[in-house]
DNA sequence: CTGCTAGCATA
DNA sequence: GTATGCTAGCAGA
């Protein structure tokens, strides 16, 4: 595959420079013009020279930067910008832009650590990088794949180029700049340590570092001075350190070059007064407008309103044809269910779309095409297999359709899965990505649609409006794919989520959110009166204690019953500085007073009555009578799945009253409820990871693995282990699993903190693979900035390197983490897409009816039961072979909670 | 009416 | 100590 370039030019260093060198032209009005000339100039000289796929010129932006607060005095004994260079910053960016250069500044960023982070960027995605600059710092981000060029000098510098010209090696020039020092920002060196002492000691000592280790060593006055600094030096190297990893707004693959904006451009150059670049750009109007005039014009969008037969038609045939067509659906409600479909938007190249409205109600509306007719006219396309679509969550728009009788088939991409594959901690909405990837801002539906009280359905949309938005959807959906996928199919690992994980799991998902769950509705209708009686004996008892009346579900009028009232020891604080009245700090003071236990118990039933009896009866769908959730694909960074509206990977199980909610969750009369779960599937994921022979070996052998740790913990032979060892060793294992510290082993164990330091000391001293392999995991995280699952699926984290230290250290639990939460994640994800091809496949009427993160739930009929029974551990356990065995255990009853 | 916090249900 | 979604209360529109 040829190599893509990328094209930095750093703008700050150029009109520096431009500024001071050039004469002092000026236009009839008198402004100050020189600067623009020179750094314009500049880039008409790169664009000629360079052919780059990607570029961008960058600025230094307002704001104080992460060096002003390490160094107050970092730039500070500058003068401030001269009046006749500020006045010809505007004017420069805008004529910039107008000759279709992307334009990059980052309020609180330099441009300098704007260029290191997109050139380290480039590089990892196998991207050439050549950066256009001044400054002979940036000389420290030169390698095998990143190279300079000074454009008003001419000189190149790469590996060699940078060696020779420094005499030290580009990986050095950070050293050498400590040592040199920098006077221009105002950052120190050593004194009297020019470019000769530098690279003489470099060259003797290897590095800074060992420079500073050996300064003992070195005589004469610079010796001393080198001595006097050695506090400062790695402050100052941290100066002059390029950062290689700024938060940016825009992706790079959305840094390409842009058409010229020739109207634009001819009014700045009128305006400066260069003459012969005015009539340059004169001579490309001419010739863009005829082009326009004769239909070449490629930047202009054309989306199409169709409103007659012979319109249909026409992209009919279109359609028929295409090797893939983006789609869109317009309706009546978020709810996939519900919703009816207003009008339909397809698009086969980019900026080119059409809008099919179709039930549009508004005062004055043009006659539309008839909704059925034009529905069963699509119809086979759309339910045709070997036809791809693409589109944008696609799911949603297989159950608008679904609603109407057609059966989407032949999804071949879908955009919203392609953001999450590449980026799953990213925004995947349209408008974000569209953005971030292709520089474009879009229509939002609160433009079109208002929001809030005021919001009008899309069928209020007038016509003309209505196809601005749902065209472009369709089009933006279709140049978003053909920026994404590019980005997934070249790698191996991002390629199978996608297309082995993501997509067919798109439409076992879809059957799943179809199928619903049944509910016994009656049931839950009495557990809602009960839990209503038992909560008003609670609310008197509560009154009775705190001697006055007051609301139990306010956690403030709580606080101030608690502690102003009663006095009541405060145990924490929330975030918010008030004192803590949750479930830890009432337990703990219920040993003590009887209103937190009251307090408790309230707050139990009050949870379960509000979110679950209450509720869950309100959300059955009146048509089929069942509850119907919807997964959500593409939230979780970890990849697992999320389920909303009504949320049922929350359903109660820890407590007795809690658990008897799932008995309200039935198969129909002689149907059965099967749950197949993944036994210890994260352990047994992390003894894979590490590889850890101990681990291994009790998974291996089918030992109880808390007890086995128990035992290699606390010393003693397995069938020793008292409860008390093992629930300690449980709660140990688990910790493992969240990145865990002694400190919060401590605090969850209720013991001192040397006690659980020296408890985990004994655990890694028996499983050293899991340390190894802990320890690996952050070292990877830091340097990819992400880590992978087993399949491959990327679990990025961004604050991995930030500069946040708390945050920094719960990026590091949240990447022990994911690698084992997201392997599970792939794993079930697999298990439903072999289940539901086996269902099918075998002619089942069988129903997934729900997954829980380790979970399948399936409705099965009785004449099936035996047969899914048998089967179904082995589909689910056959997803991969690990290094330990998968274990699947299946239980069969009449609701959720005795299929348990 | 909207957006925030506190609290709590699950894996 | 990891990952989610939902409810009620409450403050500021």
């Amino acid at each position: 595959m040829e190599t893509k370039t990328l094209l930095l030019v750093d703008g700050s260093s150029y009109l520096y420079r431009a500024f001071h060198a050039l004469p002092d032209l000026r236009n009839r009005h008198n402004e100050p013009t020189g600067a623009i000339y020179g750094v314009l100039n500049m880039l008409r000289r790169l664009h000629k020279d360079y052919s780059a796929d990607y570029s961008a010129c960058v600025f230094d932006a307002k704001g104080k930067t992460f060096r002003e607060d390490l160094y107050p005095q970092y730039k500070a004994h500058r003068p401030p910008m001269p009046d006749d260079l500020v006045r010809q910053i505007e004017p420069l960016h805008e004529a910039i832009r107008a000759m279709g250069w992307p334009l990059l500044m980052v309020d609180g960023v330099e441009a300098d650590d704007v260029i290191g982070t997109l050139a380290e960027q480039a590089w990892r995605q196998g991207i050439r990088t050549v950066i256009s600059t001044g400054d002979k710092d940036m000389a420290q981000l030169v390698n095998p794949h990143v190279s300079l060029v000074n454009t008003m000098s001419n000189e190149k510098l790469d590996e060699g180029g940078v060696a020779a010209k420094f005499g030290v090696p580009a990986t050095r020039i950070v050293d050498y700049l400590a040592l040199v020092g920098d006077a221009v920002d105002g950052v120190p060196g050593v004194e009297k340590c020019g470019p000769k002492t530098a690279v003489k000691w470099l060259t003797q000592y290897g590095s800074l570092d060992n420079l500073v280790a050996h300064a003992d060593e070195i005589g004469g006055v610079v010796g001393e001075n080198l001595r006097k600094t050695l506090d400062w030096l790695p402050k100052g190297r941290e100066l002059l350190t390029i950062k290689c990893d700024v938060a940016l707004p825009v992706e790079l693959h959305a840094l390409t070059p842009q058409p010229q904006d020739t109207p634009r451009l001819i009014e700045l150059f009128e305006r400066c007064e260069f003459k012969t670049w005015l009539r340059e750009a004169i001579g490309a109007g001419e010739a863009g407008q005829s082009a326009a005039a004769s239909g070449r014009q490629k930047a202009e969008r054309n989306y199409e309103t169709i409103l007659t037969e012979d319109q249909l038609s026409d992209w009919l045939v279109r359609l028929e044809k295409a090797e893939l067509i983006s789609v869109d659906t317009e309706t009546t409600s978020l709810d996939p269910l519900v919703a009816q479909i207003v009008g339909i938007s397809f698009s086969l190249e980019p900026r080119h779309a059409c809008y099919i409205p179709l039930a549009h109600h508004y005062a004055g509306v043009p006659q539309q095409l008839d909704r059925q007719t034009v529905l069963s006219r699509i119809k086979p396309l759309l339910e045709n297999p070997v036809r791809p679509k693409l589109g944008q969550n696609l799911k949603y728009d297989k159950h608008v359709f679904a609603n109407h009788g057609i059966m989407l088939e032949g999804i071949a991409h879908d955009t919203l899965l392609q953001s999450y594959v590449l980026e799953s901690h990213k925004p995947h909405d349209m408008d974000s990505m569209a953005l971030r990837h292709l520089g474009e801002k879009t229509v939002t539906y609160a433009e079109v649609a208002g929001k809030g009280a005021k919001q009008i359905g899309f069928d209020q949309v007038d016509i003309e409006t209505a196809t601005r938005y749902a065209a472009e959807d369709a089009d933006i959906t279709l140049q978003l794919h053909q920026n994404l996928y590019p980005q997934i199919a070249p790698d191996a690992k991002l390629e199978f989520v996608y297309r082995r994980i993501e997509m067919p799991l798109l439409d076992v998902l879809f059957t799943v959110e179809r199928n619903g769950v049944l509910l016994d509705t009656r049931l839950l209708a009495r557990q809602s009166t009960e839990l209503g009686a038992s909560m008003l004996r609670l609310e008197e008892e509560a009154y009775k204690l705190a001697g006055q009346p007051f609301n139990l579900n306010s956690p403030k009028q709580i606080q101030e019953i608690l502690f102003n009232q009663l006095k009541l020891p405060v145990k924490k604080k929330t975030p918010g500085g008030t004192p803590s009245t949750d479930e830890d700090v009432l337990q703990e003071l219920a040993l003590d007073y009887p209103l937190p236990k009251v307090l408790l118990e309230y707050r139990g039933l009050t949870k379960l009555k509000s979110t679950y009896t209450d509720k869950l009866p309100r959300m059955v769908d009146p048509q089929t009578g069942r509850v119907h959730t919807s997964y959500n694909q593409a939230v979780a960074v970890t990849g697992r799945l999320a389920s909303a509206d009504p949320n049922l990977q929350n359903i109660p199980v820890r407590t007795a009253e809690g658990r008897r909610i799932r008995e309200a969750f039935i198969a129909p009369p002689g149907g059965h409820i099967i749950a197949a779960d993944y036994s210890q599937i994260e352990l047994r994921i992390m003894a894979h990871l590490s590889g850890d022979q101990s681990l291994l070996k009790a998974f291996a052998a089918g030992e109880d693995v808390h007890r086995a740790t128990a035992a290699e913990v606390f010393g003693v032979k397995p069938e020793e282990v008292s409860s008390e060892q093992r629930r300690y060793a449980k709660v140990i294992n688990f910790g493992l699993i969240y990145g865990m510290s002694s400190f919060g082993l401590a605090g969850q164990l209720g013991i001192e903190r040397g006690a659980a330091q020296s408890y985990m000391e004994r655990y890694f001293a028996r499983y050293p693979g899991v340390a190894d392999y802990m320890q690996r995991t952050r070292e990877a995280a830091k340097a990819q900035g992400y880590v992978e699952t087993v399949f491959g699926r990327r679990l990025w984290l961004p604050e991995i390197s930030g500069a946040n230290g708390m945050r920094r250290q719960a990026a590091e639990r949240a990447a022990i983490n994911a690698p084992m939460q997201g392997t599970a994640a792939d794993l079930i994800k697999l298990a439903m897409i072999a289940v539901q091809g086996w269902l099918e496949k075998s002619r089942m009427q069988s129903l997934i009816i729900m997954q829980v993160h380790d979970e399948l739930v399936l409705e099965v009929p009785g004449a099936e039961l035996e047969t899914v029974k048998r089967e179904l551990p082995g589909l689910m356990c056959g997803v991969a072979r690990l290094a330990v065995p998968l274990v699947v255990d299946v239980g069969v009853g009449p609701n959720w909670e005795q299929a348990h």
